[in-house]
DNA sequence: AATCTCGCCTGAAGGC
DNA sequence: TGCCTTCAGGCGAGAT
C-alpha cells in the first residue's frame, strides 16, 4: 500500500526514463480502474513528457496538451520495461514511449486510477480541493491547531483528512502520533497546540526520512518487480498488536477508527 | 458544516 | 490439499 514516501521513490524512479522522450501510444487493457480510463488520455500520444510531477499521492506525467495522472490505489505498481515484454496479470495501462521505452501499470486491486487532465480544462476539482503538500512550509503544526479547533473527529482521522494535510495514510499516521505521544483516539479539538506543533514537525520528520531511506534502497524499476517495496524502516506500533511497546514494555493496543485499523500505546499516548 | 458509512477490488492469511 | 471467510485499505460519494 504506497503512501506518500512511496509514490515519491516512484516518481523519482520512472522519472528519469520519461523526461524528454515522446510519446507513442497509450495501450489501455483494463480501463475499469477506480475511475474509468477516460479516451483522452489518448491526446498525450505524439507529445513529448516535460516532467513528472507529484501531487499527494497522484503522478503527473505532463505535455505540452495536458497530463497523464496516475494513482496506486492500494496495490498499483509502475515498472519501467521494455514495449516488447510480455504482460503479466493485472497490467492494465502503457505508456509506450519512440524508443522502445515503456512505463508499465500494474495493479491487482484496481483501487488505482489513470485519469487525463488538459491544459485547456480547470483542473479536477477532487486534486483542486487537496489540501498542502506536508513537506513544504504551507503545512505546519500551526496549521494543525488552527483547523482542529472545532472538530470532534479523533485526531488520527484528523491528520489522514486530505483537506488537511495530504499524503499521511494510515501507516505513518500511526506511527506519527505514538512518536508525538498522542491518543489517536482524542478528539482533534482536545489536542493541546503544544502537542500540534511538535505532530507537524514529526510528520514531516517521518515522511522525509521514508523517502530519503527509499532513495537510497531504491529498487530499479527497469526490473521484473518494479516495485520500491517498503522502505528498510522501522515500525514501531504499526501492525504491532498484543507486542511490547518499546519504549514502556506495556501491550500495543489496535482499534478500528474511520474504519482502519489503528495501533497506539495506552501508556505513551495520551 | 461536520461526520458517518459504503463500496470499489483481489490476494494473503487463517480456520476447518 | 482445498475451500470458505475475513481482512487489508485510499479515498470519493452519498447519507445523515
Amino acid at each position: 500500500m504506497p503512501e506518500l514516501p512511496e509514490v515519491e521513490v516512484s516518481r523519482l524512479g520512472i522519472s528519469p526514463h520519461l523526461i524528454g522522450q515522446h510519446i507513442e501510444q497509450i495501450i489501455v487493457r483494463h480501463k475499469q480502474l477506480r475511475w474509468l480510463v477516460p479516451d483522452d488520455v489518448h491526446l498525450a500520444e505524439g507529445h513529448k513528457v516535460n516532467h513528472v510531477r507529484r501531487r499527494a499521492k497522484y503522478l503527473f506525467i505532463d505535455t505540452d496538451v495536458g497530463s497523464i495522472i496516475l494513482h496506486l490505489g492500494m496495490s498499483g505498481k509502475l515498472r519501467i520495461v521494455n514495449s516488447e515484454t510480455p504482460v503479466i496479470k493485472h497490467d492494465h495501462v502503457d505508456i509506450v514511449l519512440t524508443n522502445g521505452v515503456c512505463l508499465r501499470f500494474n495493479d491487482a486491486r484496481r483501487f488505482g486510477a489513470c485519469l487525463w487532465q488538459s491544459v485547456n480544462d480547470p483542473e479536477i476539482g477532487m486534486i483542486a480541493a487537496l489540501g498542502p503538500e506536508p513537506l513544504t512550509s504551507d503545512f505546519d503544526g500551526q496549521r494543525l491547531y488552527d483547523l482542529s479547533r472545532t472538530k470532534s473527529v479523533p485526531v488520527k482521522n484528523f491528520i489522514m483528512d486530505n483537506k488537511v494535510v495530504v499524503g499521511v495514510g494510515n501507516i505513518y499516521a500511526n506511527e506519527s502520533l505514538f512518536i508525538a505521544g498522542i491518543d489517536p483516539r482524542k478528539a482533534a479539538k482536545k489536542v493541546s497546540k503544544k502537542s500540534y506543533l511538535e505532530l507537524g514537525d514529526i510528520i514531516k520528520q517521518v515522511l522525509a526520512k521514508a523517502i530519503e531511506q527509499g532513495g537510497t534502497t531504491l529498487k530499479d524499476f527497469t526490473q521484473a518487480d518494479g516495485n520500491p517495496g517498503y522502505f528498510a524502516q522501522h515500525l514501531r506500533v504499526y501492525g504491532r498488536k498484543g507486542q511490547a511497546c518499546e519504549v514502556c514494555d506495556s501491550e500495543i493496543q489496535s482499534v478500528t477508527l474511520g474504519q482502519r485499523n489503528t495501533f497506539f500505546c495506552e501508556q505513551c499516548q495520551k
